[in-house]
This record gives structure tokens, sequence and C-alpha cells, in this order.
DNA sequence: GTCTATAACGAGATAGAC
DNA sequence: GTCTATCTCGTTATAGAC
């Protein structure tokens, strides 16, 4: 086999090395702020090597959104396996956006959602499948969870999932400038509250 | 007199029209997705004759933040100057926002707070000021609306107006790409809902 | 798959005439 | 206060050698 899908680390391809680097720039720059010639600088790689691996600025930024979706879908589907009640559940939802702002990043699609009116056609669908797998998690996890008692709140749950889904993307977006880990802890302790969880 | 301090719509000197015109562009594609050739061609006047009004981007973004935070104040004073009860007052902040969402912008410092590792100095210094400013006038509301049985929520007001905040601009930043002007209809409502209003 | 070299363009900014 | 003309730099992207 040439590719062992273990779970042990293997090393990093190149393409991911790009990804990794360019993933970070757009988390804390922006999409429209970083450059191939910083990702050059990073990684220690000519410019023209990157466009072999991507060849224009908008298949890497696909390839970024599609890459963070799937990882997305990874931790939510390894949530869910652990079947445990659905007010845990919500917690590492939180908790996943938690550690991204730890590292002092944004969330990349609340990132290129700022920015989503300057972004190529397919990076706009990209990031409109991302919101839609997450709210789709989350409608879920909060319709479960109250028909079992386990979380309580009013309405719609696909309403209130997209509430927690814009809450959470702006806790962060301000906390980041504005307060910093505390202030998101304070908020998000606040948005359980509110479900019950 | 040069410049009479009236209510009649006088014609905007160049400055404001520049400022009108770059905070449009700023609200909608961010501050480093535009540039002066952009102002130029909204405004049909030449890019020479915008640094001879604003010397350096950097200025103008600048002027741009203290313009909108001073025109918040002056709306926040005429909120507050009605007299009205708490919860008048904090459906009257939403629909501010609201506003802005209807001409498919966000808020302008919503969309730099996005952007506020790539900003100079001065433009995060502004920044800080208007969230200081917007969370000051927010946490009074909250605090006086509680004391007077007109409001209810848990916990302490400055934390509340913080995630008040937060939670509205992350509101904005996904609906104007996923939903709309309902989704963020929907969630202020269970926004305000949270504090009895 | 990575390199050197360069093309083609747009950015922010300045000089100086009117 | 606005213009023409120009400068310098950084950007995405390509050609072609190794």
């Amino acid at each position: 086999m040439k590719k062992a899908n273990t779970k042990t680390r293997t090393p990093r391809g190149t393409a991911d090395q790009i990804l990794d680097t360019a993933q970070q720039l757009v988390q804390t720059r922006g999409f429209n702020a970083f450059s191939y010639a910083d990702i050059s600088a990073n990684l220690g790689i000519t410019k023209a090597s990157l466009h072999y691996h991507f060849a224009t600025k908008a298949s890497l930024g696909t390839s970024l959104i599609e890459r963070y979706d799937a990882a997305m879908t990874g931790m939510l589907s390894t949530i869910a396996g652990k079947v445990r009640n659905s007010r845990e559940k919500l917690q590492d939802y939180v908790a996943i956006y938690r550690s991204v702002l730890a590292n002092r990043r944004l969330c990349l699609c609340g990132m290129l959602a700022a920015e989503y009116t300057t972004l190529p056609k397919a990076m706009q669908k990209a990031l409109d499948s991302y919101f839609q797998h997450n709210e789709a998690w989350l409608a879920e996890v909060l319709a479960a969870g109250r028909t079992k008692g386990e979380l309580s709140y009013d309405g719609d749950p696909v309403d209130a999932a997209q509430y927690l889904v814009g809450a959470l993307e702006g806790a962060m977006l301000i906390a980041r400038s504005q307060g910093g880990q505390a202030r998101f802890d304070a908020a998000t302790r606040r948005l359980l509250a509110e479900f019950g969880a």
C-alpha cells in the first residue's frame, strides 16, 4: 500500500503543510490579508512551488474550507458517538470553538463569512455547506435533547441552532480583540444556560 | 457665518462623501478589500484628490471609525432621551443593527473586528473605544431595566451587555450570507426574549 | 516537485501644474 | 481642491530549467 490509514503521526505532505499554514493565516488575518509570499516564508518553499500544489488562490481557499468542514464533521461524529446526554454534546460543541479562540484564531468560516462578498463563487458554496452541516447537526442535538428532557428552550430547533451558531461566532469575533478568553467563557456560560446546559 | 448648524439637508462636503463611500465599501467588502480606486470610481474624483483629504488609508480608516462611533453615540442619546422603558430601549438598539443589515451591510466595527490583527494601531484603538461606548450604554440600560423590573436576566449587567453585543454582531455576520433578514429577526427575537424584552 | 526568473497588474502614495 | 503623471512595491500567476 502507498498510504496507510493509520492513526500514527505520519509526516504531513507538502499540500497539507501548505493548508495548515494558510489556515492559520486566514484564521488570524483573513483571506484577503495573506499572500503566497507569507506561506512561502513560513514554509521555506518558493511561491512557484505553492502554485504547483494549488494553482490559484481560489482553489487553495476552497480546499481550506472543505478540509475544515470535513474535520468538523469528524469531531461532531466523535461527539455524537460518545452517546452521552445532549447537555454534554452541546458543551463539547462549544469547547471546539473555545479551543480555536485559545490559539488566538477565529473560526475559519466565521472569518470567511465576513469576507463573503469578495470570495470566489466556489468558496461561497463551500462556506454555505459548512454552515448547513453544522446547523443540521446542532438542530438534531437540540431536538433530541428537548425530547429527552435534557435540554430546554423555546421554539424551532433549527432556529435555535442558527441562533447558537451566530452567537458563538460573534462571541469569538469580538472576544478576540475585546476581552479575550474570559469574555468568551462568560458569554458561552450564558448561552449554554439559556438551553438548560 | 460659514457653516450653520442647521438640521436642514446641507450639501455634504467632499470629505463626507469620501467617508460615506468608504464606509459602504468597508461594511460590504472589508477594509483590506477596497481601494482608493474604488472610491475614485464611485465618486468621479481622482485618487490624488482622495489623498488630499485623507493622506493615508490608515487616517481614512480611523476617521471612519470615529465618525461611526459618534453617530452611534448620537443615536443612543436619542434613544435614551425618549425616556421610555428599558424594554423599548433594548428593542431600539437591536433595530439599529437590523437597519444596517437591511442595507446588506455588516456593522462597520464588526467587520473591522474580523480584520483587527491587520489594522493600524490607531484604528485598533478607535475600535476599542467604539465597543467600550456601546457596551457601557447597554450595561447601563440593562442595570436600570432590571432595577425597575422592566427587564430580567441573570448575573452582571456588564457581562450581559458584552454577551448581547457579541450575539448581535454574530447574528448579522452569519445572517448576511446564510438566511438573511429572516434569520436575523428570528435570532434577535430569541435574544430579546432572553432579557424579558 | 522544486527552483529561478519574470510577466502583468493593482495597490498606496507623491510631485507639481492648474 | 482637483488634476496628470509617475514611483515603488506587493500581488497572483506562468514559463521553463533542473
